[in-house]
DNA sequence: AGCCCCAATTGAATCGTCTAAATCACCGAC
DNA sequence: GTCGGTGATTTAGACGATTCAATTGGGGCT
């Protein structure tokens, strides 16, 4: 009645289940003409393998999980496209999560994940320092970080986000801004804060040159906007003249702001993002941007799992670290005169 | 060595397997001293279900695969939104698959789903006539079309794609716009089909309108804007004064193209686009879009699914059909003089 | 004391696939 | 004619959770 199993295929062939089991598994050493008849049954009656079972057998899922903090921001769809074009090499699953960035949707996922024993979890983590993750490692869940750094016993790829800050800081500097607006949140996030501490760095080298800083909840254009439109309706003369903004969709959302409030860019206000996702380039302004390597970090970071989940015991974390480059377009390229 | 298993738990609580599985499922009928114990022994022991196990001796899984054609779309992820949220009240997971349009990763995710025993399907296909559908159901894989309308033997839950087309037609004539541009693709799609089949009819009936039609490939902001520069640089005498966009991605880039080429919204282009998520009302120009209840589609799809599975054999396909509104913003709000 | 009943617990069978060891059939060589 | 060998196939457990019929141990009742 339900979908045939691989005994119901055995029958109708005439052989036994481990032959059939022999014909998907190692189909080389099956006769030819049997395995003409295990094929013949298998397209009869319509058999399709239980995932479930092989896993139960196997001890080990063949899907990795991936959670992100917002699956509608293409950078993480890159990302996953990374992710998933080394998993199919692999003969591997991977599942895509949205944690949203809330630490209590992750926490869902993540448990769920492990319940269905996936083969290792990639995760753009709330709070990288959350003792969850190590526990799950200690049960057994492999788990690399991505787009951000491990300190303890983790795998990691990221990009260095402190120098991202610095690149972004450096030009808006050198294009003679003195008034600087940093927008990003939550600060609690690590890659904010790196991005956020690169950039006061350099403002602190340079000296008399003033960085405010916005925290935002949730990094999106609709807040962008808002915080745009709330910058624009300062007086001219205490307005920055420039923001670096902590990821695209923010900065597109700024963009907008800034045309509704009909505040030019980049001459009346400068506009740095990060991420360089595909529509910053096609925004009205095009968009200068902190590009981050999406697609390689992705690959890598499902290239270190494979590698994890292979030699097991003698695994040595590693840490890999990219480096950002800096996107110049129309948004920010223009020379102030002091 | 690897997790523990209920046998381990309960050996530890001195008690036999099948009261841990009580415990678990039927906590009621265990005694309270007994549940302490073995309460106990899962905390020390870090128990965690074995997800596969229990699908494998139920015979069903407790996941439900959702294929959409972009993630990106917050049209999708707000419908997945509505699907998650009821699944979560049926203690089921959902797991997102991203098809990019592109009918072979489709094809891949289903595979894959099928092989993993899901509770079901919930898709939005690249072409709901595909066979391959069907034989899913056939095969005890119960799929319900979401965002498409089922002709054969399948629930359905959608928009009246036609009405859609209407609406915004219509409001377009009324505002005294006698050349329009639809712009969407593939037109092979169902949902794009009827849209423009919305549009077709009002503009014939009104009698005196040119309606041009523009195919691309993917409905994507960066499309848009393409479209949107290409438009804007025919003469203004034949140029087109006002466009319907099949989405609001599409519509955002072209509303982008009409900024760069220093055309004005509405004056010089109305615009109107479809799904009305949350940045058509954030953008530069407001965007009047054609509403769809996403969240409300994906919330009502899984009801569908849900029903279905528990109802088995004497379940009968529903096709529900929900109304699109109008919503006029800044982007068509303009009378143009005959 | 004997009986019954109920609550709590146990034990065994089951789901579908895989694997290692065992069996079988056949052939050529001595 | 027997032995060894090879290649193909079969058999018999696992894997971990669930379920249901069977068992145990008290109480309460007559």
């Amino acid at each position: 009645m339900g979908t045939p199993s691989i005994k119901e295929v055995a029958q109708r062939a005439g052989v036994s289940v481990g032959t059939v089991s022999n014909f998907l598994n190692r189909p080389g050493i099956v006769a030819p003409e049997t395995r003409q008849r295990v094929q013949d049954s298998i397209q009869a009656l319509g058999f399709v393998r239980n995932e479930a079972a092989r896993h139960l057998r196997a001890g080990r899922s063949r899907t990795v999980g991936l959670v992100v903090l917002d699956v509608t921001n293409p950078f993480f769809t890159d990302l996953a496209e990374g992710a998933e074009a080394l998993a199919y090499e692999h003969d591997t699953v991977v599942m895509l999560c949205n944690s949203k960035t809330d630490p209590v949707r992750e926490g869902h996922h993540l448990d769920q994940l492990e319940q269905q024993r996936v083969m290792g979890i990639l995760i753009t983590p709330f709070d990288s320092t959350d003792p969850r993750l190590t526990a799950l490692v200690d049960r057994g869940t492999p788990v690399v970080l991505v787009d951000r750094t491990a300190d303890r016993g983790l795998c990691s790829v990221s990009v260095d986000d402190q120098l991202g800050g610095r690149l972004a800081g450096n030009h808006l500097i050198e294009s003679g801004h003195r008034r600087i607006a940093f927008i990003g949140g939550p600060f609690t996030m690590q890659q904010v804060a790196d991005r956020r501490a690169g950039i006061t760095a350099v403002v602190e080298e340079a000296g008399g040159v003033d960085l405010q800083h916005h925290e935002v909840d949730v990094m999106g254009v609709v807040e962008g906007r808002a915080i745009g439109e709330q910058l624009a309706a300062l007086p001219a003369r205490s307005r920055p003249t420039a923001a670096f903004l902590a990821n695209d969709l923010l900065a597109l959302g700024f963009l907008q702001g800034m045309a509704v409030a009909g505040l030019r860019v980049p001459r009346d206000m400068a506009i740095v993002g990060y991420d360089d996702i595909d529509f910053a380039r096609a925004a009205a302004v095009p968009l200068s941007s902190v590009r981050q390597p999406a697609e390689l970090l992705g690959r890598t970071a499902m290239e270190l799992l494979q590698e994890e989940v292979e030699s097991a015991e003698r695994h040595r974390h590693r840490q890999v670290i990219f480096q950002p480059d800096l996107i110049v377009r129309e948004s920010s390229d223009f020379q102030r005169r002091r």
